[in-house]
DNA sequence: AAAACATCGGAACGAATATTCCAAATTATT
DNA sequence: AATAATTTGGAATATTCGTTCCGATGTTTT
């Protein structure tokens, strides 16, 4: 019968996804993600297919453990505005303590590869539409107990959140600090009032 | 006494930045930039250096057309707000009827270079910080001319306006049409008032 | 313990990469 | 026309890339 795996898939995927953050799917070689996961070239190959199939399953990881994030703050017990409060100041803390994490990989990917990966543009793609929705469903929750008043439809603000949301993860990467940051998300975070 | 050059730089340097915005620094061959500008290899070394030289010139090419198109709406015989409007009328506009022009190459490149590339990092901080003196006067131009009313210093809807127009690009990149983009400038702008 | 099977390490391959180099072509001055 | 200066085309190089392949290693069942 069979050897068992000698390494973890998803310590591999994360390590790996950390390579493509810090220099991107062109940027990255073979050998980089090697060391960085401690796998061996036949085994990468035996059970990633190739170093595309491996993107996409670094990208769809860290568009899972992203997904997290976001749940263990729709768990709390908050309202959606506290929500909403509680998810930016995550993100710009995260930001601003780790200026050496380039943004987000779902950014970086959508910049390098959506135009030239269909399914990278998929990825991408489904992440805004969830985050989107996430973002929507905390506004209505707000309003529905009366802590904001709205004067568009929901789905429009979480449209506009998100977009704060990919606007911060580049600022950081043109070299805005955290009060720049800060100051980003007080605003758009006062259009709710 | 010399040959003069038998291509225009302008012209080669705008050719070249459109492949690095379509296919990224790491993605884009020097073949691929030789079809692209027409140059021949030895015309390229020379005048250009090197690869990575030609990105950096492009990338400021880039920048000073960006420039340009922000300088003719400041040009403009209007108040600060109305320049504002215009000037994401025109983006949104520019990045829904041209769903390939891959987002801005300032973004692209904050992405992919900025953290390891410090010349890439200072072009794109430098752009940061122009754009957003930019907006900025703009602002306080809207409210000396009590257009709008602040409850903030002008500087801080310089960096939300900014951040508002990188996410706008990053949005694009991921598939938003035109009416979610034009939604999320319409709540920026709200902001205001 | 031996058979069966998957993983692993590393050599090997071909294709693509950025860059260099040189001879030929072209043009403006003398 | 001859010369000087510069560009240009294409061959050539060395490196790096992604990928394949095979023998050795290790592990679980019979």
């Amino acid at each position: 019968m069979p050897k068992y795996k000698q390494f973890n898939r998803d310590k591999v995927l994360e390590a790996a996804s950390t390579v493509f953050h810090e220099k991107g799917y062109n940027g990255t070689s073979i050998d980089e993600i090697l060391t960085a996961t401690g796998l061996s070239r036949s085994s990468l190959y035996d059970s990633f297919k190739d170093k595309h199939n491996l993107y996409l399953q670094s990208l769809e990881f860290y568009k899972e453990s992203n997904d997290k994030k976001f749940q263990s703050v729709d768990e709390k017990d908050l309202n959606g505005l506290q929500k909403l409060e509680t998810m930016f100041k995550g993100v710009v803390n995260h930001l601003a303590e780790n200026p050496d994490d380039n943004g987000c990989l779902l950014v970086n990917a959508a910049a390098e590869m959506s135009k030239q990966c269909f399914k990278t543009s998929q990825v991408v793609c489904n992440n805004k539409d969830e985050v989107q929705n996430l973002l929507s469903s905390w506004i209505s929750d707000a309003e529905q107990k009366k802590v904001i008043k709205l004067d568009k439809p929901a789905k429009i603000y979480g449209q506009f959140f998100y977009n704060t949301l990919c606007g911060l993860r580049v600022m950081s990467q043109s070299g805005a600090g955290k009060t720049e940051l800060s100051n980003v998300v007080k605003v758009a975070l006062d259009s709710l009032n």
